[in-house]
DNA sequence: CTGAAAGCGCTTACAG
DNA sequence: CTGAAAGCGCTTACAG
């Protein structure tokens, strides 16, 4: 059987109450006894059982973390940080897969892995916020992402918009006018494809340049998505000089279909992508991109759900952090 | 509060135990006693409290998962693909990443990582044997990868060796004959580095072409280390005619300065990688790799893992696993 | 088949 | 500053 509480406190020859004082750090405490329970905990090699310490104390110091996909580079970077930045407060991260299943998200908002955690970290693909609201029950939330746009909700983000506008403007004062926007529909308003959707317009109005419906092409954000639809445009003919793929797996998929094809990048099209993941650096050509602040999005994220867990944080409305953006130009759209 | 068993019991009008029958598939039930608890169940939405069974049983339904480094695409990868088999068979992943440190190799070994979950997936890089052997503690431990190869532990790996041998076979029959090997020293025997070096050297003995240590150089499994050696491999002058990356972040790397450089691949440079991640297949031109069977390995490990838990494997020495692999030949070295 | 009781290993009022 | 006791919500022998 393991140490428990019990043996440390009959071997150092005080209460249990006086061995969880000195665990719990609890100030007023006789140095020597400190000491006592100190030198019981080395001899016994005792550890503190977490299940039992989280049964009572209704804290288990995880953090949920729900995303569509681990596997795809940009959850895989940010997942990382957010570990890390966690592990540095003394929290960890249990993840979990949606697949981007309307029912695995349900099942991650309210089902047993929320028990299981303190707060969750929450990036839904297919919740609407109504639902959200119904079911998110006491426990902190802090959504990742802009799928939700919800005043009632804290909530970390990205500039979408004005990333996007910038990168078009980018694109633009490259000489480009006719840019093709990878994985958004052209009537998309809402969530990532449909804000940076809107930053793309308001970057061609800005420059007097007509949109195009015919330019706009949704496609899952992966690489074989992306490489699929720009075949598809080579082969409906349809002429553009630019693809501006909305996430960086895409731009990536779609520049090495064009590569394939025959098509000179940047001579021919420019490609540009967004999240700037480290493979974009190392891509051939290299990938022009948006760097979306993903660092400060980890630090940002996990500490209001932890200053929420822990009582420091306590607006009634939902706080909202927009992280900073850089551009990246690279050789693919320079 | 939450809904417990006991509102449960009272609601249904029966005991705690029947209740816990009910909910532990116990055979010997009269159909109504069960209709009646599952009425309440429903009617309170009654959700059992993981964290009570988990102290009671001593079972947490969580394996634990241990790597250097969640955003390198391998273990991203993999990890996705070890959560998806978990959930299948009802189980959770809870990560760690040890950033390839032996101090935290040894914490998630032993610490209380480690009695959060049912048992261990666990890719040490920096621990040996008999360290390992010393604190595994007694839960399951399934060893990932060839760190440690030992007979004493359950282990599930790939067929290093031969994959690298016949990669190398490839380059040769290709007509390169000055390969340089990225990600091991020359000296290197054991572990991922001196298996597929030991391939490597196998093929070379077997075409009758010298092996020469100045192209055997070490670095980092990541992009930019795979650059920066490419970088003064270049400027040291060494003539090489491939360059094989002993994990393809690296050789992805590799093959982009070797682009920059103004380095034809494959023409003057084919350029080989091993571990098939998905950015292989889109990067331009597409990577020659290996492919190690990583679906293979996830099932395998999960599976050997959680029959070890659940006492299905009762095996005294420890269980050897070794995937298949094969070839994925592309345009870097066709 | 079902019930009453003990106990997993902690933390937390409550006394003193 | 410290002790004795209760209780978090389950599962599991033990009776019946």
């Amino acid at each position: 059987m393991a140490v428990t509480m019990n043996d440390v406190a009959r071997l150092a020859g005080v209460s249990l109450k006086t061995v969880s004082n000195v665990l719990n750090d609890y100030e007023f405490i006789r140095p020597a006894t400190k000491q006592k329970v100190l030198d019981a905990i080395d001899e016994l090699g005792y550890e503190a059982n977490l299940t039992a310490r989280s049964l009572r104390s209704g804290k288990s110091r995880m953090l949920g973390l729900v995303l569509s996909d681990l596997s795809a580079p940009y959850y895989a970077e940010l997942a990382s940080r957010l570990m890390s930045v966690a592990s540095a407060r003394g929290y960890r991260v249990l993840v979990e897969q949606s697949a981007a299943l309307e029912e695995n998200e349900l099942s991650a908002l309210h089902g047993p892995f929320r028990q299981l955690t303190d707060g969750l970290l929450f990036t839904p693909l297919r919740l609407d916020p109504d639902t959200v609201a119904g079911r998110r029950g006491s426990k902190p939330l802090v959504m990742l992402g802009e799928h939700i746009q919800d005043p009632r909700f804290d909530t970390v983000t990205m500039k979408n918009v004005r990333a996007a506008q910038a990168m078009t403007a980018h694109l633009l004062a490259g000489g480009r006018r006719r840019i093709a926007v990878i994985g958004a529909s052209a009537g998309d308003s809402t969530g990532s494809p449909g804000l940076r959707l809107t930053g793309y317009r308001r970057a061609l109005d800005e420059a007097g340049v007509g949109f195009e419906p015919a330019l706009i092409v949704p496609s899952e954000w992966r690489r074989d998505a992306g490489a699929s639809v720009v075949e598809a445009l080579l082969d409906r003919a349809v002429p553009f000089d630019a693809v501006f793929g909305l996430n960086d797996a895409l731009a990536l998929g779609a520049m090495h279909e064009l590569l394939i094809r025959g098509v000179k990048v940047p001579q021919d099209v420019a490609v540009a992508g967004f999240d700037d993941i480290d493979e974009a650096r190392f891509a051939s050509p290299s990938l022009t991109t948006v760097a979306p602040g993903m660092q400060e999005i980890a630090e940002r994220s996990v500490g209001l759900l932890i200053d929420r867990i822990e009582g420091k944080e306590k607006s009634d409305e939902g706080v909202h952090v927009e992280a900073g953006f850089e551009l990246r130009i690279r050789s693919s759209a320079p």
